[in-house]
RNA sequence: GCGGAUGUGGCGGAAUUGGCAGACGCGCUAGAUUCAGGUUCUAGUUCUCGCAAGGGAGUGAAGGUUCAAGUCCUUUCAUCCGCACCA
């Protein structure tokens, strides 16, 4: 009798069919039911889903489905980040309003992932662009604007003469804009709004460990060097003559002594006052020299100011230099150079002459000669020649040396953070309006409450030149001021995206209330998230915002979390032929094309077998072709089998081996869902099953094949829930399938008869031998002592010892 | 330079607690089915010596701990990623 073929495309086409109407997947706010709260990253409706994207959804929908089977409420939404550069961009090159391509390609977007079966729950779906999304950012901008945590001011922004715009932090890559290899990033002054992130720097640290069992190692390490906390001082040196303070900040006073510079980063405001215009020029050439090279390969660069200031501690007089390796952005733009303890202070003083001297003495050694130094010595010690410190130890020198700055008022103890506060000014179109009004004569006035919205025009041309296209929309900028009726003009800055993707998930809860961002109940409820997955890109963007957002909704009595997710889980890259799945490579497979040729099951199910989920995976066709294979195999083993399973019968002995086979099956899936995620040994054990009930399927009693027909079929749910549909339909069954009791499974089933127990020799492998479980070990040496095949290799050998592991192996160790 | 991760067959990868290295899949080889190709099915497939039975070697490299090491320790090499003058 022919088989039966595996007509994936006809039974993905049918079961899309019978789903077209209604949801699905529905959570139910406020269950009893215990909630699963899982989701992916944001996605940017590129236009066309391939595998790449594939990859984390298939992660994410395998486990909602599990969870679902476990009987849990799970919310599993579907959102769209829809605003950003590459929408702008893609608008441009297309011609088209960015609005209306946005929505198209979201459309598209939608059409794809129904194809491929992700179980989302649609009526939670949030799309950013949605003005009835985006007026929330404004309102929450306001309220961070009345608390001082939104502010202006004027700051050196990454700037692509390429693009014509400005550039996000993020975008500059190497030095170069992202999108322009060759193009050098400039850096422009330009007043821009920020968001005040250091304020929660300190507990965006502190916090980590309530995050640390869930967050993997890695990305909480990068958050903690991007935030960078460090302690130390703030000192006052003195401009010798005027005696205005020049602050530096150290996280070494001890070694004050040995300051015998200090140098100011080329933009610090005291240069131009201390400069004549001809030094001046040579500063502004520093900068822009700076500006033009990559980082990393930067020479030192020196510029005496012919003036000095006076060291409080010594009283001694220090030359001040501008140093081009000396950041405005950090600390107090000024330091305090101690070249015999610090590399980069030694390489500059070395360079240009500066005296360098010792002042920390390693704990078992002696000051370093510095006749013949050759490199800083950076490490604590015992301070010396530093007046009435000389003797302590470097930690306790820094404590009473701050003290006595504080108690004289030339300085205090002071922590410095590398991270910056948020800039979130685009000039561009395509995001969400900042909602302020520039009055002449009241400056800066918000936008009140009830007129939020600020909508963006649409419709109007854009030509990407680096202005905001909604300075050219008179209707859109002129305004009258809400204070005192003068025109007034509006903002033109947009929000950076990184806005609407760091709350997206809390409006998933709410996705339609027109009266404030989200309920707080609903939030309650389902937060903080059980389980968050998405790239590791954004370790150290999306993910600290995020975080940030949280506690200013929390700050603002919001939410009662202080912290968005539990868990983490950073997936692996798809790569394809050696390379990362892109466009410009030309090696990106869509979910159209997978589909049509695999099937969205084979598809998944690949995605998950190639690696484990936090792996790169390699996509191959080949191996593609395998899995459809397996689940062929699958479906005529089900298929031919089910008239057989309606049959009464006696138990076989296949029988036995065929149930303990199913048992031990499950509960290395069922665990694997429940621990580690490692689908990929998942779906290794069910084609073990596989293998080993074809071996026995013709003598098996109809019975038995009941019970694995149907915890075969439930099994494969999350990786395959199309054919499995089809499966449980040809058992006489009615689905969906994600709605029946994940199966549990028999332990005692699952246990083999007899320990299976290894004879070693010197640890080399020899013989087996089977036991009943719990044999003594003195049974298990007799054994393996006697074994027919052991009994030759000892022959003249001397026995020095037994090891004996029960259940498990006998080391005999012989001379 | 600093920080982190990873090295296992021809390939993707298993080995969850120190206890049979290479599960499962791809690829390849042979056979059955077929006019043929594809599909499907069966057997084999770490390397090496051997007709075979069987032996030897083997988890990037070198050393160590142990009855026993892919797994623990020391040193080292390679690749990838992040940060990069952060005072």
């Amino acid at each position: 009798m022919p088989e039966k073929p595996y007509e994936h495309q006809q039974i993905e086409l049918k079961w899309q069919e019978r789903w077209k109407d209604g949801t699905l997947f529905q959570a139910e706010q406020n269950s009893d039911k215990p909630k699963f709260y899982v989701l992916e990253m944001l996605p940017y409706p590129s236009g066309t889903l391939h595998i790449g994207h594939i990859r984390n959804y298939t992660i994410g929908d395998a486990l909602a489905r599990y969870k679902r089977m476990r009987g849990f409420n799970v919310l599993h939404p579907m959102g769209w980040d829809a605003f950003g550069l590459p929408a702008e961009n893609a608008a441009i090159a297309n011609k088209r309003d960015p609005y209306e391509w946005t929505m198209s390609n979201i459309e598209n977007m939608k059409r794809q992932h129904r194809r491929m079966g992700f179980s989302y729950d649609w009526s939670a779906e949030v799309a950013t662009c949605d003005p009835k999304y985006y007026r929330w950012n404004q309102w929450f901008f306001l309220k961070m604007l009345e608390r001082g945590l939104a502010y202006r001011k004027k700051a050196l922004v990454n700037w692509c003469a390429e693009c014509g715009t400005v550039l996000a932090n993020e975008q500059v890559v190497d030095g170069c804009c992202w999108r322009h290899e060759g193009t050098q990033v400039e850096q422009r002054a330009i007043e821009q709004w920020f968001l005040r992130i250091t304020q929660y720097a300190d507990e965006l640290l502190d916090a980590m460990p309530d995050i640390e069992e869930g967050w993997p190692e890695r990305v909480l390490l990068m958050q903690r060097n991007w935030i960078g906390r460090s302690e130390g001082a703030e000192i006052d040196f003195h401009l010798e003559g005027s005696g205005a303070p020049i602050r530096v900040f150290t996280t070494r006073v001890d070694t004050i002594f040995g300051a015998t510079c200090v140098i100011l980063a080329p933009e610090h405001p005291l240069v131009s006052e201390l400069l004549s215009s001809d030094a001046k020029a040579q500063v502004k050439r520093m900068i822009d020299s700076r500006a033009s090279k990559g980082p990393g390969d930067i020479e030192k660069e020196g510029i005496f100011t012919g003036k000095y200031a006076v060291n409080p501690y010594s009283g001694e007089k220090a030359p001040i230099w501008i140093g081009n390796f000396v950041l405005m952005g950090y600390g107090t733009g000024a330091i305090m150079a101690v070249p015999a303890h610090d590399q980069r202070d030694f390489e500059f003083c070395k360079q240009y002459g500066i005296a360098i001297r010792p002042v920390i003495r390693p704990q078992d050694g002696a000051l370093a000669d510095v006749a013949t130094m050759q490199e800083a010595f950076g490490d604590d010690g015992i301070v010396e020649n530093s007046g009435p410190y000389s003797g302590l130890p470097s930690e306790e020198a820094r404590r009473v040396m701050t003290a006595k700055a504080e108690t004289e008022g030339f300085g205090k103890g002071a922590i410095t953070f590398r991270i910056k506060d948020w800039g979130i000014s685009r000039q561009r179109y395509w995001g969400t309006p900042i909602p302020v009004i520039y009055c002449p004569k009241c400056g800066i006035v918000p936008v009140l409450e009830k007129d939020l919205p600020v909508v963006l025009p649409l419709g109007i041309p854009i030509e990407g030149k680096g202005r905001s296209p909604l300075e050219n929309v008179p209707e859109f900028m002129n305004v009258k001021c809400p204070n005192c009726g003068e025109a007034g003009r509006r903002e033109s800055d947009t929000m950076d995206t990184f806005i609407d993707s760091s709350w997206y998930f809390y409006r998933y809860c709410d996705p339609h209330n027109a009266s404030a961002p989200f309920d707080s109940k609903k939030i309650a409820y389902w937060f903080p998230i059980d389980q968050y997955i998405g790239g590791v890109e954004h370790a150290i963007l999306h993910l600290i915002y995020s975080r940030f957002w949280t506690k200013m909704m929390r700050d603002i009595g919001l939410v009662s979390n202080s912290e968005p997710t539990k868990r983490l889980f950073t997936q692996g890259m798809v790569i394809k032929d050696g390379a990362k799945m892109s466009k410009s490579k030309g090696n990106v497979v869509s979910a159209d094309e997978m589909i049509e040729r695999f099937g969205a099951d084979t598809g998944r199910l690949f995605e998950l077998f190639a690696a484990p989920p936090e792996k790169e995976m390699d996509w191959t066709d080949a191996g593609a072709e395998g899995s459809y294979r397996f689940l062929g195999r699958v479906y005529r083993f089900v298929t031919r089998n089910v008239e057989k399973s309606r049959e009464p019968g006696e138990a076989t002995g296949a029988d036995r081996k065929a149930l303990r086979k199913l048992h031990q099956t499950l509960q290395r899936v069922t665990e694997d869902f429940e621990s580690r995620w490692h689908f990929n040994t998942s779906i290794a054990a069910i084609m073990e099953l596989m293998n080993v009930l074809t071996d026995l399927e013709k003598e098996l009693s109809g019975p038995a094949t009941a019970e694995v027909l149907e915890k075969l079929v439930l099994m494969l749910e999350p990786f395959a829930p199309y054919v499995v549909e089809e499966m449980w339909e040809d058992l006489g069954r009615t689905g969906p399938v994600f709605r029946q009791p994940w199966p549990a499974y028999d332990p005692a089933l699952a246990k083999e008869d007899e320990a299976e127990v290894v004879i070693q020799i010197n640890g080399k492998l020899r013989g087996r031998i089977f036991v009943a479980f719990g044999s003594h070990r003195d049974v298990l040496e007799e054994r393996a002592l006697n074994d027919a095949k052991i009994q030759p290799l000892l022959d003249g050998k001397k026995i020095l010892k037994v090891i004996v592991v029960p259940d498990k192996l006998v080391n005999i160790v012989v001379a």
